[in-house]
DNA sequence: TTGCACATGTAAAATGTTACATGATTAT
DNA sequence: ATAATCATGTAACATTTTACATGTGCAA
């Protein structure tokens, strides 16, 4: 897979610049794919001039002019047919969890240094789940999905929340593990 | 953070070859960190050339000589500062979840082929659960771990299994969610 | 004799990151 | 004035992926 697909996805979800892309990456969108700006506006070029989207220039007053992307039918097929593809297994980049078991190797001075970061670390997916919340009130407070999107954007968001309540308990395990480590 | 230390921390957990190394990213640290046989040799250079690793020559009878790489001081010197460096967020890649939301732009027999595909993807999930569920009756079979490496691994195992048990519980909930779309 | 496990690499293409670059409006 | 937000890009570099490339020994 590739960023053109969650792109694709965001588009038809709803049209937008390259600039709002960016912002969706960072925010709804970036809890399951992340992209920068630089990529962003490399790859709306390049599926410009695929045919898979196009851009209407939107004249602003007071703002720099924006071209709002829209999937045209080829790039509505592109999707479609990845969606037919086989899901590939996760390429896993979990980083503490090599620092953890690097932890063996450092002195105890560095071992409590890991252990203040961890409970940094710990305080960022608190917040991370704080706000996935809000957002699950203020966008899905019903018991019964609006319609299909409605459906499938909430159960990819209950996996968001339910992934930052996983990392918490576990971190809660690694710290009482760094505490226990003989010394 | 870069393949690097993930290396670092396997060679001294247990010097080996690229090849070796190559399968270890195959199995036990391939939970954390992926990388194929490719980026491990080239890297492997890198660092040797860089005196982080040194590498003796092992002459087999039968079969290819091979070079065991083990970490030198600097290497380690390099892996305790990086250890004390802040944890970066994770960069996610979560192609399924990209995929269930598009599933709101595709027609009836796409939403139904995903679903046979999430399933197919569930049962690969089972089964790595329950590999990591024998590796850890097999290699953590007591209560009081060895030592503080034990410890440590034992503690990152079980954030594995942590989330592959919160995967599976979510890729139900997927199931569910695409069984009840509207059609 | 076919395939698998062991063992190590190179090359090209695609992707991703970091730094640089510009310029307007709005709020403090 | 100064910073933040909106808006779009280029350039250089690093990393990752995919394909190619070679060769031995052992077991079925």
């Amino acid at each position: 897979m590739a960023l053109e697909h969650a792109i694709l996805v965001s588009l038809l979800e709803q049209p937008g610049s390259g600039y709002e892309l960016a912002h969706r990456f960072d925010r709804s969108i970036g809890r399951f794919w992340t992209a920068t700006h630089q990529q962003i506006y490399r790859v709306l070029g390049r599926m410009g001039a695929d045919g898979w989207i196009t851009a209407e220039q939107v004249d602003q007053r007071g703002r720099p002019d924006k071209r709002r992307w829209s999937v045209t039918d080829p790039g509505r097929a592109v999707l479609t047919d990845w969606l037919r593809e086989e899901v590939q297994p996760e390429a896993v980049r979990h980083e503490l969890a090599v620092k953890v078991r690097g932890a063996a190797f450092t002195d105890r001075a560095g071992q409590v240094a890991l252990l203040v970061e961890v409970a940094r670390y710990r305080a960022d997916h608190e917040a991370v789940l704080a706000r996935y919340l809000a957002g699950e009130r203020r966008d899905f407070p019903g018991t019964v999905p609006a319609d299909d999107r409605a459906a499938l954007q909430h159960v990819v968001l209950r996996g968001g929340i339910a992934y930052e309540r996983m990392v918490l308990a576990w971190l809660d395990d690694v710290l009482a593990t760094l505490r226990g480590l003989d010394h």
